[in-house]
DNA sequence: ACAGTTTCCCGTAAATGC
DNA sequence: TGCATTTACGGGAAACTG
């Protein structure tokens, strides 16, 4: 009796916050002889779940709304429901919602929509349903969402399987790689090619990844620990989505980072190649971290390979990352920093590479110096030279041969004269 | 007939935000006979004001709770009201709240609290109000809501003045240097002496501060932009005020910031110094800035001055103040870079000073590189200098002698033989 | 257009529940 | 006790509103 001619839309993904607004729109797919009164909508968050397995939530805000002519080219009727918002039901008696083995992430809810008119005498109830929704409290439940509603959508066209994750399919490799590929391009502007997805594969099922097409169990692709890490395999893909969104976007887009290297991989890679050659690629050891490699000759002739401590969003967001790559500098012994980062893999000059993306903006404030921040790591040819003191006074300056920093510091202080005068 | 025995009591200061809860004590002063009934006390927010002069807010949560002996030392009974919530009414006729021409941060506002019991056939109700309220509703207006109440327990004591800021009275000088000093000693852990204040009225007041106990407006503490600037007095202070709690407590307890020194003042006080004479000042153009000033001799034996660019809270919490005064690096025209601060004013050699604040974390993650940002400026003693295009090709690396920075450095990189095993 | 004010909501920290 | 989840709220930014 209840007809499923209307169809629901989210403007957002399909994760919802609990106290956060969010908007839906509803439209009628056919078109209805001319109706004498309005047609009212009901939306209904959980609507018929039976309480006890999962939470519940309801809409706090208003739920009924009229159904208007919108858009007139095909004169269908439609409604927006702006400012909703969730809340969880609370039950007075012993029954708390999630029981099940689920985690909050995994649960999947729906909204639906009710309208009911008649016609000719004819009552008709009409009824359509959301795709399924995950409901988090905090944007740290977001990442295990998203995870979701991927594995959701690449492995069932059920329109409302909302026990999906009681007992989810694995997804081939081949399938998912794809979807990984994708969320890669949309959301920050470049997929991820052949090589990097062969890492991201072995990862994820070791040495089977190139010799066939393995499945992947949801379990291990976003519930289980990677071995010896305190993150799953999504926690830790999602974290490096993040990073580039927020600190590496240009970077990534221009396909300047290999990003998904082993570290054997990576060794082999830039072995051969001139001294100075480096590469970017993404900690596999903490989350959201980027460092960057170069291969060096040791006095004696012998390959040497070095890596600095991954960068997080904590210090990309005080020093952008093209910037790190411009103003990097190694002191080793004694010996005048100097930037060992000349050729970006396989031997784009640094400069042409990142060039268009370094911002030395100028001093805003003129009376006074201006001051950046220079990252700059030690390296000590002898491992026991003792421990250097803090408190130690300085030592006395020892003036020479220096322009390379003073060539990278370029801004424009053209009024130096008068330092004072605020 | 309503009775002023009970005394009300808020545990935060006297600003409220929005949204944001908070918690009120109410006790009985009097020690009551015996009550077979409990003692329920209510507490109401704005009671009595009339609508349409200024905004008015009311308690979103349960307003009624039933007093209990708290203290058996003395007996009375008491009553805490927790998770207590403001919500402002809204008028549905045009009626909007604060149609004065006070800010909202003027605004003054009450809670009460009432009881009635009945002992011997006799009725007594009782009644108390809270000290005069400041209601906010983003944490950008607490400033001014703390300028307001220093303001009033300043200068009165009446207990419910609501309509103090229609017309308030301005201030001695000596009595606000005190509360000024005392924000100081309370919120930094250091009050402020004699200079710093005759700095600072001399900022409020112009150069009437020294000769007598001038007034100062409350317009021209909170209200008005100090001239050419676009923030008032008191919005500069409590600027560093926040700067000294967040960023700069130990150096601040110390006494090793001077802060609040002219610049004139400033330069007098180098001139005589040793070269590498240093003090911090705060900065006077821009909120929540703080600076250094060295003192050195030219070639040609004049004193010069130099300050950094001030930095704000953004720069402190990449790299703590501590460290960037150890690290400081000036280059001049290819010279090696060189840390010219030496001794904080008077003769404190730096590091006898501020060694105690030094932090150097050693590396944790150790295949790695540790990486150090160092805070650097460039001076350059010949202002035409041809621009300098951060696109310009890396000049070839000069060795020559450079172990200060290497000296500087210092953490515990024990593990440096493979740099490969994440 | 604009300034004063409020709302929105991310992201961290703390509290809560199991 | 530890882990999963929710709540709290500062702080920046957008939205609102005369």
């Amino acid at each position: 009796e209840k007809q499923p001619c209307m169809a629901a839309h989210l403007d957002k993904p399909l994760i919802i916050k609990t106290g956060v607004q969010f908007t839906t729109k509803v439209s009628l797919l056919v078109k209805l002889p001319e109706v004498d009164y309005q047609l009212k909508v009901k939306t209904t968050f959980d609507k018929d779940l039976p309480p006890g397995r999962v939470r519940q939530f309801f809409i706090l805000t208003n739920n009924t709304k009229v159904m208007d002519i919108e858009d007139y080219s095909n004169g269908c009727l439609s409604v927006e429901f702006r400012h909703l918002q969730l809340k969880e039901k609370k039950y007075i008696n012993g029954t708390k919602g999630n029981e099940s083995l689920l985690s909050v992430t995994e649960e999947l809810h729906s909204l639906s929509f009710e309208a009911c008119f008649t016609v000719q005498g004819l009552a008709i109830d009409l009824e359509t349903f959301s795709l399924p929704l995950v409901v988090i409290s905090n944007v740290s439940q977001l990442p295990g969402g998203w995870a979701s509603v991927m594995w959701y959508n690449l492995l069932t066209d059920e329109p409302r399987n909302l026990v999906f994750f009681g007992n989810p399919p694995p997804a081939n490799w081949s399938q998912l790689s794809e979807v990984l590929s994708w969320q890669f391009s949309s959301f920050a502007g470049r997929g991820l090619n052949k090589d990097q997805l062969a890492m991201l594969g072995e990862k994820l099922l070791g040495q089977h990844a190139s010799c066939g097409d393995y499945q992947v169990s949801w379990s291990k692709f976003s519930k289980e620990n990677i071995l010896g890490k305190p993150f799953s395999f999504w926690m830790w893909l999602d974290s490096i989505l993040e990073l580039i969104k927020k600190h590496l976007q240009p970077v990534w887009s221009e396909n300047y980072i290999m990003g998904f290297v082993s570290k054997e991989m990576e060794r082999a890679l830039l072995k051969d190649k001139e001294p100075g050659t480096f590469l970017l690629r993404f900690s596999e050891s903490h989350l959201g971290g980027i460092t960057f490699t170069w291969v060096e000759h040791s006095d004696s002739g012998d390959v040497k390979f070095n890596s600095v401590e991954p960068y997080t969003k904590n210090a990309l967001s005080s020093l952008p990352f093209a910037d790190i790559i411009r103003d990097y500098k190694v002191i080793s012994d004694g010996v005048v920093p100097e930037n060992p980062l000349k050729f970006l893999y396989p031997d784009i000059p640094k400069d042409e590479a990142f060039g268009r993306l370094y911002n030395s903006q100028p001093s805003k404030v003129h009376p006074y110096l201006r001051c950046i921040f220079i990252p700059i790591s030690e390296l000590r040819s002898n491992a026991n030279t003792t421990p250097c003191s803090s408190q130690s006074p300085e030592p006395p300056m020892t003036p020479g041969e220096f322009d390379m920093l003073s060539e990278q510091l370029c801004f424009d202080i053209d009024t130096m004269s008068s330092p004072y005068s605020e």
